[in-house]
Formats: structure tokens, sequence, C-alpha cells
DNA sequence: CTGAAAGCGCTAACAT
DNA sequence: ATGTTAGCGCTTTCAG
């Protein structure tokens, strides 16, 4: 049905192997003329290689898999868009899995990548806390590297992966320290869950860079939530209840670890009629594209999210594949003042 | 290197066939017995099937792809999330390509597509109304079909495929009417470029909604522009550049046909003082998560995107193949009207 | 530089 | 019900 290789290098009246170099191959060892010929061949023809054969043939497939919570995140879909122009760039396609952060459903993604023959797999989303957890899936991710996968990470997923070192614990203390400089004294902070790592980087930034002022959050003032706009909207309400059941000033400043948090805070706040920047700053991580849109402008930290998903291609495709701690690459994290933080009390 | 099926029925003392059907084959034609002890080995072994040698073997990939103009757009990678979800719901993974919405590029994806032998590819992009764009397109699809590959549409792109039928028109008119309800008579509207049939249906259906007003959008209140944030804004500035000039009234209701370029608009106007929706009433189109969280909270029309995505694989991988038109799936659009539209002249 | 032939790992007739 | 065996389309030694 499909033309083969087999029928161009026919019609072009030379061997299957010839066909197969003077399209595909890599060594340079046909003569123009033939090349020619061939190539004439195969567009006259139409042919198409058939990459589940090549993968078959080279033990290695034209793709590289990318393992993300969830592709309609805009954190990950930066991400997965850095990953395919990478992949494009290589000639590779991109097998996009979005695993909501479930463990098990990474650990079956993983396996079924690893059964794709990928290239490469570019670990997107948080690593866990959870040592039992990590175990299954490094374990997964070694036998697929024993049978010659790369992979690469997008922050630190432990020493086994070539891994684009994030700013995340900088970052935040970058943010933190804004918000200091601009006299905030009372903090409230809102994080992911304890067993992702990312989350636990950020809080630390935040919490080191409040402890060099001297301060620590108040019991209560520390929420952890998933990293979605309800999870936000839920800790801000709790935020607030707290305050006010034990008659406790409400902070001046929350700082909530991801955007999209930061949208249900501010969502929260305005059906509480509490003025943001007025009466409470609010501050996000990530800078989506729409950050700067919500209402307010909301001040976060930039990150290269299409950029961290390239370098993280590059990385795994990097020849060679010696993997020396130097060539890890560094995303920086780039503080951005909006509307939604601005000195406490001014109004 | 790799644990072959050879291996593991070797190690369970079966026929390569045996193990090859108790683990993967369709037909039940093996003891319980036997398949127990096979699956006992598979496992025991760590045995992963190679998905390219049966992809080649089958003739038939365990993948779908999607074709789309970018990854990072909260429309599209609504959709691929219901695409990938879909697809792993049936034990495969996707790939997706970003193409920005260039033909050559949308081209060049569906043949690597072709190659990689996907078991079908969804059209997530809009169709285009310029006829030569097409036909390469159609041919390249059509040498994909008559190789056995199916393909499954998100919004129309002509009879040849199956098709989820997006109620981009109507929705627009729905929107319109709403609009004219709250007492509206001088409009703007914001489409897209004139080669998207997306845009170009949901334009129709603001004019027809408008017509049957009896009103008709005044020259340079009907703007073209890429559906970016970015275009938004310019489109915006446009019209109130042009009402300033002619020294026409400003319209009072401006129409984006996507809610990203909304968002420029609302940016647009917040930059020039313009208030929303006091003094114009601004509507976006898809719904996007973060519509309700913009300044101030969009009215607009929403699309069930991951459903989208879900109903194209459903429809592309439904058995048989028979593609009455009967059986296509229909998105419902429902306007959601939120903070940024008001009745004209209230305040 | 080019061709012949042996697989790559699996499925699917075709026997038995 | 299970085993044998011939491919699937391509890459890649190995000869020539």
């Amino acid at each position: 049905m499909a033309v083969t290789l087999g029928d161009v290098a026919r019609h072009a009246g030379v061997s299957l192997a010839t066909a197969s170099r003077a399209l595909n191959g890599s060594a340079r060892s046909v003569t123009e003329e033939l090349s020619a010929k061939v190539r004439a061949s195969a567009d006259a023809l139409g042919y198409l290689p058939n990459a589940p054969a090549q993968a078959l043939a080279r033990s290695s497939g034209a793709t590289i898999g990318v393992l993300l919570h969830d592709v309609a995140d805009p954190y990950f879909g930066g991400i997965a868009r850095g990953v395919g122009d990478a992949a494009a760039r290589a000639g590779l396609l991109s097998l996009v899995t979005s695993t909501d952060g479930d463990p098990r459903r990474e650990l079956e993604a993983i396996r079924m990548l690893h059964a794709h023959r990928v290239r490469a797999i570019v670990l997107a989303g948080s690593a866990y806390n959870d040592v039992s957890v990590i175990q299954e899936l490094d374990e997964a991710l070694a036998a697929y590297q024993e049978q010659g996968g790369r992979v690469a990470a997008i922050t630190d997923h432990g020493p086994l992966y070539d891994t684009v070192e994030v700013a995340n614990k900088e970052g935040a203390a970058a943010l933190t320290r804004a918000l200091l400089d601009l006299g905030h004294r009372r903090f409230a902070v809102i994080t992911g869950p304890e067993r992702m790592r990312v989350a636990e980087d950020r809080l630390d930034g935040v919490l080191e860079a409040l402890d060099e002022s001297g301060l620590t959050p108040v019991e209560g003032m520390l929420q952890r939530t998933e990293f979605t706009r309800e999870g936000g909207r839920a800790a801000m309400a709790r935020i607030v209840d707290v305050a006010r059941e034990s008659g406790t000033p409400l902070p001046t400043a929350v700082i909530a670890l991801s955007d999209i948090c930061a949208a249900g805070v501010l969502a929260e706040l305005r059906a509480r009629d509490i003025a943001v920047p007025e009466e409470i700053s609010v501050a996000g991580f990530d800078d989506i594209p729409l950050a700067t849109d919500l209402a307010p402008a909301l001040s976060t930290v930039r990150l290269p999210l299409a950029r961290m998903g390239e370098f993280a291609v590059r990385l795994a495709l990097r020849e060679g594949g010696g993997r020396d701690l130097a060539d890890n690459s560094h995303a920086s994290a780039e503080v951005v003042l909006r509307d939604s933080t601005a000195a406490p009390g001014v109004y």
C-alpha cells in the first residue's frame, strides 16, 4: 500500500542500501549523482519514511517524551512549547503526557514512553519528597537509561539526571526581599503540597529571606494547597478566617508560590472586598502570560518557561552524554513588580 | 540489551506466539494458566513491549497526533489536554505539534505524523480560507488516510474529515444579541485573520446578529488581527484612534473574537484610561481558564475545550470509520456574562 | 562507492 | 490451544 524504500530504490535503479543511505543515512557515502536520482524518485513517488521501522532498525525513535502535570496549565504549556520547538529543530516529534502530578500515572507514563523508545524523556513536573515514590520512578527511569535513553529534568530531580536548574529558591527569596523593602512585615505565604520539591524550594527561599529580617510566619499564615486557582482561593479564605478568628490583624502581604494560585487569591480577596494592594499586597510566581492582565496586574517572579523546555531538550540530546554538573543549564528568576504590590499602609 | 518478547517466552517455556498472544494479543486463545505464567515471566524480567516493533508489525502505531497553533495558548492547551486524556484512555500516547498557524509547518507536521504512522490525526487549528493552501494540506491528509490513517477535525475543515462541530457562529451571534439586549448600538469587533475560517465564522455570527437589528459596523470598527494579546491590544488602539480622528464617538461595545485578544483589549483600554464597562463593554470568546480573573472579569462565550479534544479522538478512533455526517460531534457555545459588559450609558 | 543479506522485535497467518 | 515461520520497512555490517 504505502510507498516503501524498496519502491524508491527500484524506481531509481539502485539498491535498497543505497537508497537508505541517500535518504536517511548519516554517512556521506553516496555519489551526489545517485543521491539526486534517489531523492528524485523519492518525491516522485511521494515516499515517506516509516518511522517505526526506522526506530526498530536503529533501536531509537525519533521522538522525545515530556512528563508534566497538565498541558493546559500555563506553566507547563510554556515548557511543552519549548520542548516541542527544540524537538522539531532536531527533527523529532514530542510526546506529551499529563499526569496531574500523580506518581502512579507518572510511572505509567514513563513506562509507555520507554516502550515507545523515545530518544529522551524530559521531566517537567516537580520532583517528589516522598522517598518511596521517588524510588519507583527512579527505577523506571534507570531501566530506561540503561537501554540508552537520555533523561533531562527541569528543576532538581536528583543527581541522576541532567537538569535545568531553576532558581526557585533564589527567586522566592528575591521576591520576598522586594516585599520586605517595600516595608512589609506581616506575611502570609501560600505554597504547594509538601510532597512537591519545587514548592518546598520556593518556600525555603521565602522563609530564608524572612528570617534574614528576623521574621517567621505566624501560625496559620503558612498555607499549603495544590497549585491551582481553586487551591489559592481556598488558602486565602483560610488565611483571612484564621486572622479574624484569632483577632490577629491581616497580613499586609501574601505570597502565593504560583501565579495560578495567586489568581485564586485575588479572586477571593475581591469577593471579600479586601483591596489589593491597598490593604493587602499579593505576589505570585512563574509570570505566566496572563499575569499582567489579572486584577490588579500581578507582581511575580519571571521564569523563562519555553527556554527551560528548550534547555532540557538540548541537555538531553547533547552528544556524548557526559553529564558533568557544569553542563547543567541554569534558568534565572527575575522579580517583576506590578500593581498587586505596594508599600503597606500607604493608603 | 533490552528484554524482548523472546526472552519472556523462553523464561515462561512457551512459544513466541503464545507470549505475544498472552501479553498483547486481542484474541482470547491462551489458557489462563499459560497466560498467567507468561505475565509472571514478563514482569519478573521487567519486560516492556517495543512499541516501534509492534507498530511495524501491525502497521499502525500506538500514538495519535495533534496539530495546533501553539500548546502554550490556553485555547489549544485545553484541547491538547482533552486529546491527551482520551488518547491515554485508549492506551495511546499523543504527539503534539505547534505550527503557529503556518501552513508550511502544518504540512511538514502532517508528513511527520504520517511518517510516524500515528493512528489518527486531530486537526485542532483553524481551517484556512485560502484554496491553494487547503489543497496541499488536503492532499497530504488524503495520502495519510489512504494508508489507513483516521483524521478528525475540530471546527469545520471540509467534508473529508470527521468533525467536532463548534458553534462558533451561533455563539458569536448569541453573544452579540446579549449585548444588543443590554442596549448597545455602537459596536466594534476584532476578529482574526481573514485566512482563518474560525475567525470568519465567528465574525459572521456577529454580523448576522447585528444585521437582525439593522446594524452594520462603521468603517474602521471592524479590525482583523492575529489571535494574540498583542494583536488585540493593537486593534483596540486602532479603533480608538480611528474614532478620534474621524470625530466619531467611541463604540459602546467591543467584541474580541478570542479571549486572548480581549485581554489585550482590556490592557489597551486601561492604558488609555477608558473605563470598562462604564465607557466601553468588552467581550471575548473561548472562556479560557483565566477569563474570569481578568480586569474586569471577562464576558465571553464558553467552549468546552477539553471536551472538544476528547470528542475528536473518539470520532477518529471510532470503529468502522463510517463517517455519517450524523456522527459528527457538536460542541455547544454558551454565553457567559461577567463584569466587562454592562448596559451602555448607565454610568 | 555500492550491493547483498542479516537482523531489529513483534504480529499474524498457517500449520499442528 | 499452541507452535512455526514468514514478513513489517529499514539500517547496517560485510563483501565486492
